[in-house]
DNA sequence: ACATTATAGTTCAATCATGAACAAGCGGCA
DNA sequence: TGCCGCTTGTTCATGATTGAACTATAATGT
């Protein structure tokens, strides 16, 4: 019936990344309903990783790295700081800029979303082999390689 | 230094599918901004796509399809139904349906959108070999699988 | 036939991310 | 020193998405 042009459900890449996308957006809606119990949404277990990572870190930086606006981050910050799970500290040498770092209890509990995190992504990657599990993973860096700065 | 627990980074499948959201959200950008110029989001692609392989497809069924609410289809729709890209059809059996049609002008739109969705996805997906592409595929096809129906 | 239960779609208020416009601060150069 | 341009973070209006409550229809069981 359908001769029309070459459909992109025929090629194989579109039809595999369609996949990554429903994949994607099926862990996340998991992962969000495992971490409600710790009282986090994923924007803000982002921003704990990232802290822990990468202590003192500029709200732009933190911008940049998690690809959002900054005025995102902005409107993220006050909810985490009233919950005593990070502080912010002006630089000295330059007024401008707030570092971030985490408290004793935004480690805590980031230790446990960790958790949930992890078990959640055991789960769903223990679909497949090791091996074929890196070289995804490769691909998928050697994609936002591609893409970035545009 | 960081003694502490075994930590997530260093977990090859945590650290994987950290690249995997990190380069679906890198897509998604260069995605919105190439659709921009013909006037169309993501979401409403991803309902003429839906509607041309299932035509008549109910509100409800291509809710479930896209991973999204009810009530977002409702509010996607008249947008769509303006600009004369589909239309809605009650169904005579059951009047609690509308019935879902591409028009042909929402058809033509389609394939330019797809030119595009197609031209972007080859170009991501040339990061790697075919072989390797379908074994990601596979995976995340597991993975959505794995969590279908939480 | 009637009451009960379930389903399709809509409405609405709440949440969230975004980008543009803005204020404050920094650095450079005449 | 004093102007100019750039950067950082904030504010605000906007658009997208959600889930709960609601209406209407349909299906089921007695």
């Amino acid at each position: 019936m359908n001769k029309r042009q070459p459909l992109p459900w025929d090629n194989p890449r579109f039809r595999n990344w369609i996949a990554v996308v429903r994949a994607e957006k099926a862990v996340v809606r998991a992962l969000s309903q495992a971490l409600a119990p710790l009282g986090l949404k994923i924007a803000q277990l982002d921003v704990l990783m990232n802290l822990y990572r990468h202590p003192g870190t500029s709200q732009h930086e933190l911008a940049r790295r998690l690809l959002v606006g900054r005025s995102n981050i902005t409107m993220l910050l006050p909810q985490l700081e009233q919950q005593n799970l990070l502080r912010r500290e002006g630089d000295p040498r330059d007024k401008r800029i707030m570092r971030l770092y985490l408290t004793d209890e935004g480690e805590a509990l980031l230790m446990k979303a960790l958790e949930v995190y992890t078990a959640l992504i055991d789960r769903v990657m223990a679909q497949s082999s090791p091996e074929l599990c890196d070289a995804m993973g490769d691909q998928m860096r050697r994609i936002a390689e591609e893409l970035e700065g545009e």
